[in-house]
DNA sequence: GTGGTCTAGACCACT
DNA sequence: GTGGTCTAGACCACA
């Protein structure tokens, strides 16, 4: 798993790889059910103390992307599914609002934002074919 | 001016403000060139310390929405435009990536998604109907 | 012997293997005296180390659950009786103290909690006419 | 605040306070909206390390008992109401499940199983009055 | 070898 | 002073 973080980033390294594995699944490079490295491997891998990689694994078993399997480890959750929850979409118009808001004063139209994001979009929907 | 701080988010009261703040400005609320309120007045009407309106008033600045006029106190940047740079770009995409891949998985299909940075877009472009 | 074991589960799989020889023993399914499954067969029937097994059994065992023959292996203790310690109760009513207290704060009500233990218990009562 | 840790309990130290503050909201020792010790002063207070208290406060607000309020610190969830979801329930039947079987075998009759889940819930409905 | 728990100490962001 | 992040290292339960 290539996994790139940013130390000088602004944001945590937890959220990096928590972006960065969520990225992952729906590029379909973590097909569910597979298992992700463990803890240890990860933080060795990154170069970073297992405690944040660990972090990660909860919360994303929280939130329901992987499950913690006794026998494989952790895995991505063979259950994907069902997960556009009113607290999501509400979460996620007031992102948008506000994202929305910055591209209109900065001059982004809305023709171009859109194809932005219909551009980023549509890479998980071609990831059969990538 | 309406700002709603919601003292349990997890977003940083100075970042609530100021997207609020931008909101605003993107709304036609705040006109261009029109003064703010002073840090001491809006922090008693938020009810937080003054400390925090100032930094993000700093902030603010710093971004280029605002300029801290010698007389009339803080005001809405009069030449506000052009800050499509390539730096804003990048960011935006980065956030695009992974708030698409997210809303790809829980099952958010791309008309969906469209249509909801549409509608959130629109209601800026509209202002002037308001 | 039907056991179902659940690998994502936070309870460890022995724990889960003894919840449920319990539980059939309760219902009748496994009469006192009658042998239970050799460790290495249950083991490859639920597709685990056979040391986990070892684990449960022993564990058994030192309850008073089952007693090892040495001819027949392991069996429901035919003299399964007079368990009801002072321990026990502690432990069960410090479970109760934590369960009810959240129950109450979730909002079931008395009457459905004790709906709900009333039916669960009379599944054991009810085993002879099952 | 008392909490009474055993720090030679099989029950890790985190849950345990857990329960504890669960317990102590249900018994109206905390009220709705109060504000909890800051971590640090919790921790001192036990004797045990910050980030174990720090668990313990992520986990109850992830579980919705407790808000993480930026001016106030961490407070008991004034909303706190609707918990009763079927993934709570169904945890909730599973426990008694196992319960009642092990309470049955140990001679424990449903009258004396019903009292003792009625004694303990009442507690809490008393707390008024207490 | 896996994840889970706990300790300890440092630094940072926020108010 | 508050919680949040990260590091580091020890020990344990589980399979």
């Amino acid at each position: 798993m290539f996994l790139e973080i940013e130390f000088e980033s602004e944001i945590p390294i937890y959220q990096q790889i928590k972006n960065q594995i969520i990225r992952e699944i729906a590029l379909g490079h973590l097909k569910l059910g597979q298992d992700l490295p463990s803890v240890r491997q990860l933080a060795a891998d990154i170069g970073i103390n297992f405690h944040t990689v660990n972090k990660v694994y909860n919360q994303l078993k929280q939130e329901g992307w992987v499950v913690i399997h006794r026998k494989s480890g952790v895995i991505v959750n063979p259950d994907l599914n069902a997960q556009k929850t009113t607290a999501y979409i509400t979460t996620l118009e007031e992102l948008l609002n506000i994202t929305t808001a910055e591209a209109y004063l900065r001059g982004v139209t809305k023709e171009e934002f859109m194809a932005l994001v219909a551009k980023n979009y549509e890479q998980y929907i071609l990831k059969g074919e990538g």
